[in-house]
DNA sequence: CCTACCGATCGGTAGG
DNA sequence: CCTACCGATCGGTAGG
């Protein structure tokens, strides 16, 4: 009866897809049924399947959408020729505007990714890795050069990869968060600490 | 026909619950069923329910064992008559040394408490709210007797809070972590950050 | 502790 | 897009 809306600029799977992301973020991916997708849509379940091939492909399309996207802004970041300081101040940023503008699916892709199925799961987990270890290269330059002092390079990037997830915290709370002043806050309290 | 072993200094119902947290930091909350967890200790899903109420009662036990454990370790630093750097210092080691010795139950308490139901979500929440509001408490003081630059204190607590989560992210890796150095680590780079 | 079982709900398909 | 439906699995109970 109700059609599906096409979201502007995208297919019906797009609008599938970001109501779902807004669905498995609040209650989980296992704990939304394809039933309560479809109603918060405004059709009947079974009509979903003339748009996607399954609950977990729907889960796959979010993370390696996120995924992609941070893996794009990382290639940008490492081809520029600036400071390592820079560098570590682009990347953090990056990590707040996503989080800030793409909500739904980077928690989704940060807190359900366990539920892929093989083998996406292995998938994931390897461009993650990859994505960390571009990051520990980038710290450990910075460190020979002397532009970060000697700290554990993988400490330090668990570090800021897990700081940098706070913004999460923000949209659950006080609605008009500033995010410019969210970003000036975290970048120069993991770069230059609390004191001084 | 298999007894569930009493695990030492604890009932049956603790034996079970420590299982549960295995399992639902492993597989999510609700991608485990009462059966895996019957298998796991080796009875029938039957037998469980003679020691415990229901799925959800054995994930509020985990969620709020955890929740008072940091709200006593909270009140005791709160306590001492020592600088804000040191008591921060202590809040950072006690939440890294939670993860390392109770990694199961600390990471559902993290990842899975939106699965409570009411009133113990909303009672979760209000602790939860509590802990960060007496942390934001510590670091306003400590602005105030300039141990601390001018920071906004929400946005330090939460960065806090969420870059002690790494924890979590190095016991899927190297199998020896020594603790001491995580420890070390993280706590430099949250108070004096990267530089010099 | 087990066997036997219940009602509810799940993801997904057939067919139009 | 819908109705009708399937087999599987779920949390939990009865009764011994």
């Amino acid at each position: 009866m109700a059609k599906i809306l096409a979201s502007k600029n995208g297919t019906k799977k797009d609008a599938i897809t970001q109501k779902a992301a807004g669905l498995f973020r609040k209650k989980g991916f296992a704990s939304t049924s394809m039933r309560e997708l479809a109603e918060s849509i405004g059709v009947e379940a079974s009509s979903l399947y003339n748009h996607i091939g399954s609950k977990n492909e729907l889960l796959q399309t979010v993370c390696f959408k996120v995924a992609n996207d941070f893996t794009v802004s990382l290639d940008a970041v490492e081809k520029k020729e600036v400071s390592t300081i820079s560098k570590l101040q682009e990347v953090i940023r990056f990590h707040i505007e996503m989080m800030l503008n793409n909500h739904n699916e980077v928690y989704v892709a940060n807190h359900e990714w366990k539920q892929l199925r093989e083998p996406f799961l292995s998938n994931f987990l390897l461009q993650r890795n990859s994505y960390e270890g571009r990051l520990v290269e980038i710290i450990k330059t910075g460190i020979k050069k002397k532009e970060l002092k000697s700290i554990h390079p993988n400490i330090a990037v668990l570090t800021i990869l897990s700081a940098v997830r706070s913004v999460e915290f923000w949209q659950r709370k006080k609605n008009n968060i500033n995010s410019k002043e969210l970003e000036i806050n975290i970048i120069d309290h993991l770069i230059n600490g609390l004191i001084k």
